[in-house]
DNA sequence: CTTTCTGCAAACCCTTTGCAGAGAA
DNA sequence: TTCTCTGCAAAGGGTTTGCAGAAAG
């Protein structure tokens, strides 16, 4: 993980300087929180995040900072069901959401064999995929004990 | 295809008696384009398709209309990637979706391997599946023809 | 110095709702 | 007559952007 992070912040640094991008102190917070924090995560909760370190920080900024990890692929736009989108660190491999309907908590998995058969699936309709979405609703395992 | 129209009007009938919901052109001309024009379609789509046989319909009674039948389970509300939702007739069997990123057509397709694979993949982590969202993007078989 | 960034506030886009008059039953 | 429905326009909720001053290089 902390391997993943290294390798984001390599990326970021590459596609910054390519692009003529300038390092600045908000960056610099916005980044570190989001890496810190993980995954998942919607602009208003970074933002909230890096106010406590500074609350001179514009939500705006937040905003075009993850647009900026975006457009490197260090981090990815997920629009789960309605909504804020969220956030989370760009993979290597991919991935699918679990979704708990009751407590919120999100979730991955990774299954080749669903993947194979969806490939497939795809390939007999004729068409080319390019890319998905799965994401799997419900209960997760501490809800289903608490009823 | 008819009969599932029949069997909507059906049931929406029965649901609107219940609930004592009134008969009204409007609602006549919103419901006749939508199951003419049959799935996938935006609210402003299905203004824009009602207005042409009376302009005097406003969005707010489309949307209003909208509800009403997602209510009545006779029509899904769908949120695909970004943007507005989409309504499509509600379905007896389940079904997924491909959309083409090039022309915007929507397909539908089912596969019993695909859901039972998804089920045991969610109850192995120890999760309960309520429903999920399975959708892929790529090229239809028309786009990859015209390249 | 020059060019990019930032914070603010306003603009947008779509969805949702309050209200007063219109229309079913 | 009564109670629901409609159209309008405004309010919400999240995302995006114009602008003038701040800061990086």
């Amino acid at each position: 993980m902390s391997e993943q992070i290294r390798h984001a912040r390599e990326r970021l640094a590459k596609y910054m300087e390519s692009q003529g991008k300038r390092n600045t102190r908000q960056r610099d917070l916005i980044v570190d929180a989001f890496f810190v924090q993980g995954g998942h995560i919607t602009l208003q909760e970074l933002t909230r995040l890096v106010q406590e370190r500074d609350s001179g920080v514009g939500f705006a900024t937040v905003y075009r900072t993850m647009k900026l990890l975006t457009e490197a692929e260090v981090a990815h736009e997920q629009r789960f069901g309605e909504g804020q989108a969220r956030y989370e660190l760009a993979d290597l491999e991919h991935h699918d959401h679990l979704i708990c309907e009751s407590c919120g908590r999100i979730d991955e998995f990774e299954d080749q064999v669903l993947e194979d058969r969806q490939s497939l699936v795809v390939r007999q309709l004729g068409w080319q995929l390019k890319h998905h979405r799965h994401e799997l609703y419900g209960l997760c395992p501490e809800c289903i004990e608490a009823g």
